[in-house]
RNA sequence: GGCCCCUUCGUCUAGCGGUUAGGACGCGGCCCUUUCACGGCUGAAACACGGGUUCGAGUCCCGUAGGGGUCACCA
């Protein structure tokens, strides 16, 4: 959709109150693949002019979860209170051109006026009351806000290329306040003049500001410069379809991390929620960034669901990363749950197991705990699932394997594997009968990988070592 | 409450006037099998409702219902 020859610059622009959530990083890996897509320049710019609420631990935590997405900046961060000068040179030139003017309006008339609106059935709002008044009227003592003189008549039509045409008539909106008692400039203001100082072509953020488009878009008319392009996408839901809130999904990116999810599978699954190409599911980045477009985005609100994006990521981790890349990324999660760190050569013993191991695994949780057998300390913990397996007559057909497995020279999956098929022949029994006990003494559980590989792995002596603590 | 937006299987979605309405997750069954997974095959499952327009509507228009967003000296 773009038609002009202007390089296309987007931004990402949070506000630093908290952790970047899900449906942030979806709005900047939106804006990043578009960049991407047509060459562009992606930028960030940090919303940081409400001084009480905005905190270095939450610039911090935003730019973690970003970098760990891999969605960085091309050009410098913009932290737009270090602009605020030039926000309000803006609004003071508005004001001697007669587009902005002084309000003295006290709280409680605003409060009154809402009221009295909504008894009425008309929109809340400022009523405009100071926009003609002579100055000479002005209270004592107080300090005017400047409101801009927004357009009473007529209307002002965002050409979204999500929502498509969405008009709104002026008279639904009020005089919104560009700069406070204090001299500050508010976000309405900053907003426009930051995009427009910064180069912005294209706004994609959530469809919660889409009203707030035609607002920016009066004053942008006002002040004479362009319009940029926009694209307004639908928030994320809960799965309760209800907004996002702490109780589902809206946790920080960081959660995820720690949930043991690959940031590869969590953009992925971003990705399609809210935007399709085909019936494509699985989606690299090469192939996103080629793709991916502002007219592939729905207009509908969608609710996440963890299970699809658990589903993507045992996708990513048993088809699309490396077994050693694997082993990285599970390994602080191992590390945490035996409570030590591994030895070069543990890594090593590891990095085998993954081949196996991740085709069990849904995220690096579960990957660690199933791996962390090969590392545990003898004697095993044997879970009560597995505690059946050892009854009965187990510990004879342990005694029995033990001689055999004793034997053995060759210490790999293919021999055991045979050494186990004839005992097996032999005993005259089923491959279950010996691979369960095995696998009770070997594990502690009653699930684990093919038994020979299991020995394979722990090697001749902790593999019989570990089956004589059983008989 | 005013205004704006949305509505295809439970969920994410394909569809852009003529389809047996497709795919994915999840769910059921079967196969594979030493457990659990993985993998393969297969089944159930949707056009919110009501009017139009049209030879023909999931696709276009208008209502209704439901859902969401927004109305701060927050962003």
């Amino acid at each position: 959709m773009v038609t002009h020859m202007k390089k296309v610059v987007t931004r990402f622009a949070p506000s630093p109150t908290g952790f970047l959530h899900i449906g942030g990083a979806r709005t900047a890996l939106f804006n990043w693949l578009f960049t991407r897509h047509h060459g562009g320049e992606f930028r960030i710019r940090v919303e940081d002019t409400d001084r009480a609420r905005s905190t270095q631990d939450a610039v911090d935590a935003i730019f973690d979860g970003l970098n760990w997405l891999g969605l960085e900046a091309d050009n410098d961060i913009v932290f737009q209170y270090a602009n605020r000068k030039r926000h309000a040179e803006v609004a003071h030139q508005l004001l001697t051109e007669g587009k902005a003017y002084k309000c003295y309006a006290s709280k409680e008339e605003l409060a009154e006026m809402r009221e009295s609106a909504k008894a009425e059935g008309r929109p809340l709002g400022y009523d405009g009351r100071w926009r003609d008044r002579d100055p000479s009227e002005a209270p004592e003592g107080v300090d005017p806000v400047i409101r801009f003189k927004a357009p009473r008549n007529g209307e002002i039509v965002i050409k979204d290329h999500v929502q498509g045409d969405v008009t709104v008539q002026n008279k639904e909106l009020d005089d919104m306040i560009l700069l406070r008692a204090d001299g500050t400039p508010t976000y309405m203001l900053s907003v426009v003049v930051d995009d427009y100082d910064m180069g912005v072509t294209h706004i994609i953020r959530g469809d919660d500001h889409l009203t707030n488009a035609a607002r920016q878009a009066q004053l942008i008319n006002a002040i004479g410069w362009d319009l940029p392009e926009y694209a307004h996408i639908p928030l994320i839901h809960g799965p309760d379809g209800a907004k996002l809130s702490k109780r589902h999904g809206a946790l920080g990116v960081d959660a995820y991390r720690d949930m043991g999810y690959l940031p590869e599978a969590i953009k992925n699954y971003l990705l399609r929620l809210g935007w399709a190409y085909g019936d494509e599911e699985v989606i690299s980045e090469e192939q996103a960034i080629e793709w991916f477009d502002l007219d592939g985005v729905g207009k509908s609100p969608s609710r996440f669901d963890f299970t699809k994006l658990e589903n993507l990521n045992g996708i990513y981790m048993r088809e699309l990363a490396s077994d050693a890349n694997l082993a990285q990324s599970c390994l602080p999660f191992l590390e945490k749950k035996i409570g030590r760190n591994l030895s070069d050569g543990e890594n090593e013993k590891l990095v085998a197991a993954m081949g196996e191991l991740k085709n069990r695994a849904k995220n690096l949780i579960d990957l660690a705990d199933s791996a962390a057998f090969l590392f545990a300390k003898r004697p095993l913990e044997i879970i009560p699932k597995a505690m059946k397996a050892l009854n009965g007559n187990a510990k004879e057909i342990l005694i029995k394997i033990y001689g055999n497995l004793e034997d053995v020279s060759d210490w790999n999956k293919d021999t055991l594997q045979s050494v186990i098929e004839n005992f097996v022949e032999s005993e005259e029994i089923g491959f279950g009968k010996v691979a369960g006990p095995l696998r009770a003494a070997l594990t502690g559980s009653n699930v684990s990988p093919g038994i020979s590989e299991v020995l394979a792995w722990l090697g001749k002596d902790e593999s019989l070592t570990r089956i004589k603590d059983q008989t």
